[in-house]
DNA sequence: CGTACAACCTGCACGC
DNA sequence: TGCGTGCAGGTTGTAC
């Protein structure tokens, strides 16, 4: 699913609904959730309350009493849901927290299984691995630093973005929007880009993030926000998932190849490898 | 250092 | 209907 969009959505979620929320109990239906975690460590949540809810690329950060922080990354299909206990509880509900009112869950739920859900200590968890390596936030970073960025490295301009370490929250989906609008050839070697061709870059990247995190996300799958509604973005979307279907600006049929081993969808026409 | 690919899982769409 | 194939919003480890 998620991106760095669904990921902030799915935090803001959480801060409306689980902030301040004491939990009862933790259940749990899948020892790969467990198999990072030292034993029992559901234990260790019982009384605690929720206290702060962050981001960082597209990794989720709940912050609990008692220096304790939840590291949540839901790669492929994870989804963090609060919804009424008395829902019924679905074959991919990985991980439920009780909260003390009884009348909610929060639940991990992910078909795929391919999701984390770690405890660490609030005042450690930034220098795991996983999260010390991140590149920077793209809502974040200037236009200068960004251009800098793109001249220390020469690699092909797709996998770069896609390169946590590179520049954190950045995903499939986004990727090729980003690059179609301005015009980049999948392919294309970061260091080979003029300053203005990378401003312009950056630009795409922060208009469109800004403007998916408005629409609450991309829902071309599975993706849902905490409170089970999908997003409104797939509607904006002018490349991914469209192969073979004209070029809104030229009419040029839109391809998808592979390249760094993730399908790239852009216009042959449009996004040129000069 | 950059690139390519398999692996981790389950489910769905598609062709036959 | 059933079966095989390929594909999926992510990341990691390994090999060249």
């Amino acid at each position: 699913m998620p991106e760095l969009p669904e990921v902030e959505t799915v935090v803001r979620g959480l801060r409306q609904t689980i902030l301040n929320k004491t939990i009862s109990s933790v259940s749990i239906d899948s020892p790969k959730i467990d198999r990072d975690n030292p034993p029992g460590w559901q234990k260790t949540l019982h009384g605690k309350v929720f206290l702060n809810v962050r981001r960082r690329g597209k990794n989720i950060l709940i912050d609990l009493i008692g220096n304790l922080t939840l590291w949540v990354h839901l790669k492929m299909t994870g989804h963090l849901y609060f919804m009424p206990s008395k829902n019924k509880i679905d074959k991919h509900d990985l991980l439920i927290f009780t909260l003390k009112d009884n009348s909610h869950h929060l639940r991990f739920n992910d078909y795929r299984r391919f999701g984390r859900v770690r405890l660490f200590k609030t005042d450690q968890v930034m220098s795991q691995k996983g999260l010390v390596e991140l590149g920077p936030e793209p809502l974040e970073i200037k236009s200068d630093e960004f251009m800098e960025l793109f001249k220390s490295k020469r690699r092909m301009i797709k996998p770069a973005l896609l390169d946590q370490t590179f520049i954190a929250g950045l995903g499939n989906i986004y990727t090729d929007e980003t690059l179609y609008l301005s015009r980049l050839h999948p392919r294309r070697l970061t260091d080979s880009i003029s300053k203005p061709k990378l401003a312009e870059l950056h630009g795409h990247i922060q208009k469109m993030l800004r403007k998916a995190i408005r629409l609450m996300g991309t829902s071309v799958d599975s993706y849902a926000g905490v409170n089970g509604r999908p997003g409104g973005f797939q509607k904006y979307l002018n490349v991914y998932g469209r192969e073979g279907e004209p070029c809104i600006r030229c009419g040029t049929a839109l391809r998808r190849e592979k390249i760094g081993s993730r399908s790239a969808h852009f216009c042959p026409n449009c996004q040129r490898n000069r």
